[in-house]
RNA sequence: UGGGGCGUCGCCAAGUGGUAAGGCACCGGGUUUUGAUCCCGGCAUUCGCAGGUUCGAAUCCUGCCGCCCCAGCCA
């Protein structure tokens, strides 16, 4: 278990806290269980793409290996041909990579098809799976419900023979979808409906995106998952919530194949080099990761994007890995955020400025500073020459120099933010107003002497004289004015996109309908906005996914696809903290 | 009288019988040529509620209350 992204101090968790299942994994490996190992994977199933839910349990099950010297392995759970699909795969191995880690083995769980078939025989051997030919719909009403017992399928009691010979039957495709199905004997009055004969197999005849047409069944979820672990030798089986319910059943597959003592079932994917020694592994739940002012259910973020109401699954509102990365977001912060949420067994809904902190906090320690104005308001200095250039020498970071430094081109004429101007200054406005004095970043102190207007009364320019003995260097600099402004050069600077994101919905649950609204109808349609802006000269240079802050009003990133050299395209990752518009 | 889980500050979250960590948010103050960053300070006499055990309880016991999950041949 590797890691490929440099470590960044900035986002580097303090002291790891001590959640329940690292725990678990201190205890189990002082016991010594499992020999000490600690091998764990993601199980994504390949149909749809990975959203910051996903990454707490990548950053849980490769962060646990990677601290205990461990094993992770992605693995396909790919058992339902008819909802998965190659391009999902592939994306979703990207996302995992750009999070920063690398996994040890790549699996499917239909890579293990053959032995779980083998291991299906020998339940049917001893007793413990019949061939059931109820239809779904009689299964649903043998089944009982939450509060009355089910009734034993008329089929239960079906020989060892007989039901060997239809499941082989099952196999070679000899009936149709839905005729039957293998199931579990278990007990059809547990208050656990999990183990009220739950199915083992279905009979899908389904091209699979790994198995092509080799298979006409397919084995369902928690037969295939508690197998798949074991043969791969996982030791902790990390899952979410839900599936607590499911753990007696989890458990009770694998007491009844005993894959440790019976290697003979595995023999198939030894020799194909897929398997080792089986282990008994142990599935642990934990609390899902929710975020406010954002929905996380694959459902309704393939709605988002079928509707057309977002730009795609990567569009940089969207809570997917692809969205969050083409939004400027860090992997590192990612990481970072997640180790600062914790890992508990309550469910929770982590508010979106705890994402942001770790986003702004990894940015502040690592963006160059550049500057660039998106609302842009002529300023003349009036007491330059015209033609007055020259090259500012400005640091990329007020703290870090080994960022460097870099030249601004500064002239008579520039292009200032228009809301750093008021005639009419609101109560402790810290900018330009008539006859005011304010601090040109890098430039000196300007006093603003004439407004100019155009005939229907707006500001064509501000006319404005600098003393240029407030330079940095110059005996006046330590003057003391009350703002400082930043700046680009009319003459030089380069025009660009920027796109404005903001929340994607207006309320922190959308969800919540007791407001008579949907989901959809909480978006917030403010959430994006295009501006024309004037770049200062150097970010000619910028490349895509390039992190820079322009000074004053946020961290942004050269778009990923769409930002090119001679045509600049960025997005606001995240605005700066704020505490003066709040007030 | 179905089963399973969870209730500690606005949001997360430590705490595992010895007298409530930390982060985010928020509120003050300082530094600052980003109203940023950084720094300092404030922020739960109380752990869903009610009893009980104990010298001592968020932690143990009993009873309530609240929230989440489960009736796919989905995962």
């Amino acid at each position: 278990m590797t890691e490929t992204a440099p470590p960044t101090s900035a986002a580097a968790p303090a002291a790891a806290n001590n959640h329940f299942i690292r725990q678990i994994v201190l205890s189990d490996r002082a016991s010594g269980k499992q020999g000490g190992r600690v091998a764990t994977r993601f199980p994504p199933e390949p149909n749809g793409y990975l959203h910051l839910g996903h990454a707490k349990s990548i950053c849980l099950n490769f962060g646990l290996a990677r601290e205990f010297s461990g094993t992770c392995d992605l693995r396909f759970d790919d058992t339902n041909p008819a909802r998965e699909d190659q391009e999902y795969v592939d994306a979703i191995k990207s996302d995992v990579h750009w999070l920063g880690f690398e996994w040890d083995e790549l699996r499917h769980t239909s890579d293990y098809f053959e032995v779980l078939y083998l291991c299906a025989e020998k339940l049917i051997r001893d007793g413990h799976a019949f061939v059931c030919d109820l239809s779904a719909d009689e299964v649903r009403e043998y089944r009982g419900t939450l509060t009355e017992a089910g009734r034993n399928s008329p089929w239960r009691g079906r020989s060892v023979e007989e039901n060997l010979d239809l499941f082989r039957r099952m196999r070679a495709g000899e009936f149709a979808d839905g005729a039957r199905t293998l199931r579990a004997k278990i007990d059809m009055a547990s208050g656990n409906i999990n183990m009220r004969d739950p199915a083992i197999y279905r009979i899908r005849k389904l091209t699979h995106q790994n198995t092509g047409d080799t298979w006409p069944i397919y084995p369902m979820y928690d037969y295939a998952h508690c197998v798949s672990d074991a043969v791969e030798g996982i030791t902790h089986s990390l899952c979410t919530l839900e599936f607590e319910d499911h753990r007696p059943l989890y458990d009770w597959f694998l007491d009844q194949l005993d894959l440790p003592d019976h290697v003979e079932l595995v023999e198939p994917m030894r020799r194909a080099g897929l398997a080792g020694t089986p282990s008994r592994p142990q599935q642990i739940e934990f609390a899902r990761g929710n975020l406010d002012y954002t929905v996380m259910s694959k459902r309704k973020l393939m709605a988002l994007v079928n509707d057309g109401l977002v730009d795609g699954w990567d569009d940089p509102r969207m809570p997917t890995l692809a969205g969050v990365r083409r939004r400027g977001f860090p992997p590192n912060a990612v990481r970072a955020f997640w180790e600062r949420a914790g890992v508990t067994k309550q469910n929770s809904v982590i508010e979106y400025s705890v994402l942001e902190g770790a986003v702004r906090e990894e940015l502040d320690a690592r963006a160059p500073r550049r500057m660039a104005v998106l609302d842009p308001l002529k300023l003349v200095v009036a007491n330059l020459d015209e033609a007055h250039m020259e090259a500012l020498d400005f640091p990329n970071h007020p703290k870090n120099e080994s960022l460097g430094t870099r030249a601004v081109p500064f002239s008579s004429t520039l292009w200032i933010e228009r809301d750093d101007f008021a005639e009419v200054p609101p109560k402790g406005f810290h900018r330009l107003v008539p006859g005011g004095e304010v601090r040109l970043r890098g430039v000196g102190i300007v006093r603003c002497e004439e407004v100019v207007k155009h005939a229907d009364g707006s500001i064509a320019e501000l006319r404005c004289t600098l003393d240029a003995d407030t330079r940095h260097g110059k005996p006046g600099a330590d003057r003391k004015v009350k703002g400082t402004i930043h700046w680009v050069s009319a003459k030089h600077a380069i025009a660009a996109e920027v796109r404005l994101y903001d929340r994607l919905f207006t309320v922190p649950d959308p969800d919540d309908d007791s407001d008579g609204k949907t989901y959809a109808e909480h978006l917030n349609p403010a959430s994006k906005r295009v501006v024309q802006a004037w770049l200062e000269a150097s970010l000619a240079d910028a490349r895509p996914e390039d992190n820079v802050q322009f000074e004053r009003l946020g961290y942004f990133v050269a778009d990923r696809y769409e930002h090119a050299k001679g045509k600049p395209v960025f997005n606001r990752t995240v605005t700066l903290r704020d505490s003066w518009s709040k007030g």
